[in-house]
Order: C-alpha cells, then sequence, then structure tokens
DNA sequence: GCATTAACCACAG
DNA sequence: CTGTGGTTAATGC
C-alpha cells in the first residue's frame, strides 16, 4: 500500500540529491518515507529522540523553542529546504521542535542513509554545508536585528523576510497569528499589533486581517534600519 | 524633569 | 485571536 518515493524523478529534489548516484539514489528510496502535512502538524518535537533527517519539499514551517515563558520561533522556512540536520546529527534528543503553517509534503530520511552519503559523497556533502552556512549566516542577522533594532524595526525585519525569502510577492498573507509574530521577533502581541497598524496609517503596508501588502518598500527598509 | 519605548493588564469584539 | 487604552518602568537627553 505504501511504496517507495521515486526519488530520481522527483519534481522537488534538493541541490545536494542531484549528485547522488544511482546506487544511491536508490538507497535513498529504499530509506526514506513521505507525508502530507496540514497546518499545526508537528514534523519532529523538542525533547524526542530523533532518527530521521526532514527534506521539505514543499510549503512553510516554523522551527521553534519551548522556552520558560514563551515559546520562541527560531526560523520560518519553506520548501524546498532539509530540516533538523543540526538537531539530528549533533544530539540525541530534538533541541527544538518543526511545525507545519501550512500544508507541508516532506520526507523523512533515514539518518544512517544520510550520513553514509555525506561520507561517500563529497558533492552531496557540500551543498548540505552550504545550506548550513547560509543557514547560520541568517541567523547572525538575526542575532543583530534582535540585539541593536528596536521593535518597529524587527517587525519590518520580519516582513522584509517574508518578502525577499518566503513569499517573493508584495502581497500575502502572514503565516503566523500576532503572538507568534511576536515570538519571531521578541516582542508582545500588543506591540505587534500596534506597530502594524502603525505601519498601515504610516502607508508603509496596507492590512486585511493577514493579508499585508508592501506599499513603500523604501520605507520600509529605512524602517528597518532606524526603527 | 520630560519624552520615548515597550511590557503588562484589562476589556471588547 | 485581535485591537486598543491605561499604566508603569527603564532609559536617555
Amino acid at each position: 500500500m505504501f511504496e517507495n518515493p521515486q526519488c530520481e524523478n522527483c519534481l522537488f529534489k534538493s541541490h545536494a540529491a542531484k549528485f547522488l548516484n544511482i546506487k544511491q539514489i536508490g538507497e535513498l528510496e529504499q530509506n526514506c518515507a513521505l507525508a502530507d502535512l496540514k497546518k499545526g502538524d508537528i514534523i519532529f518535537k523538542q525533547g524526542i529522540f530523533s532518527s530521521n533527517i526532514v527534506y521539505i519539499k514543499q510549503g512553510i514551517v516554523k522551527l521553534f523553542v519551548e522556552g520558560p515563558y514563551n515559546e520562541q520561533i527560531l526560523k520560518i522556512a519553506k520548501g524546498p529546504s532539509y530540516l533538523g540536520i543540526p538537531t539530528t546529527l549533533a544530539e540525541k534528543y530534538n533541541r527544538y521542535s518543526a511545525m507545519a503553517i501550512d500544508n507541508v509534503s516532506a520526507c523523512f530520511i533515514d539518518v544512517a542513509t544520510f550520513k553514509s552519503f555525506i561520507q561517500e559523497n563529497g558533492k552531496f556533502a557540500y551543498e548540505v554545508i552550504i545550506e548550513l552556512c547560509r543557514n547560520e549566516i541568517n541567523l547572525l542577522n538575526k542575532c543583530v536585528s534582535r540585539a541593536q533594532k528596536n521593535a518597529r524595526g524587527r517587525i519590518a525585519d520580519a516582513i522584509l523576510f517574508l518578502y525577499n525569502e518566503i513569499f517573493e510577492s508584495k502581497t500575502f498573507n502572514i503565516p503566523l497569528t500576532r503572538q507568534e509574530l511576536g515570538n519571531y521577533v521578541d516582542t508582545t502581541r500588543e506591540s505587534v499589533s500596534r506597530i502594524l497598524t502603525e505601519f498601515t496609517t504610516d502607508k508603509i503596508i496596507d492590512l486585511d486581517g493577514k493579508k499585508l501588502t508592501i506599499l513603500d518598500f523604501e520605507k520600509l527598509k529605512l524602517v528597518s534600519q532606524r526603527g
């Protein structure tokens, strides 16, 4: 009833997987399972043993940790993207959780198989490293944003991030509640609400519930820098 | 002092 | 789940 996935001709094949040879593709097909997830589905959970690397083919996910008071959103990501490489390769128990915040199509890859590709196939490994590097640079930028910008600047950054990295369109539905957006940019849901209405009255954005349109891109970038 | 910023609380859709 | 108003604390002229 469950067939092995067809990795060779996958429409969402990762950059790294393009370098796998026939034998390795065969191993991947044997050791990987597909899942279609809905908004709100947990992909993996903090504190729980995990033996899979997840590859998101399509869809949007959030990575978060359960902090002492709130859930802290570490990252919003969309497919195609690997998920959980740091926490699965370096740790026994997951250090953070991942949840689908949209419909997601994901592959769960056996970690031993994934490790063997890294050890046997330099080009595959290189592509994986590049993805990890990009993630790290993004996190560094977020550190600076968090430490040195005020709430307006951080929310402007979040809007720019959603535009640049996730939707690539000036109109999109914010995939998070105000509370989650607050947890993402280190502020409260009240401040998010207030600042978004400020941006609306300043004609920087247009807002209708979750539907956001960037009206004044230059001004938004200015707010990102100066708050 | 005075202004700004943002968290916390409460209440209403 | 959101938006808004009041209050309060911290910080910087």
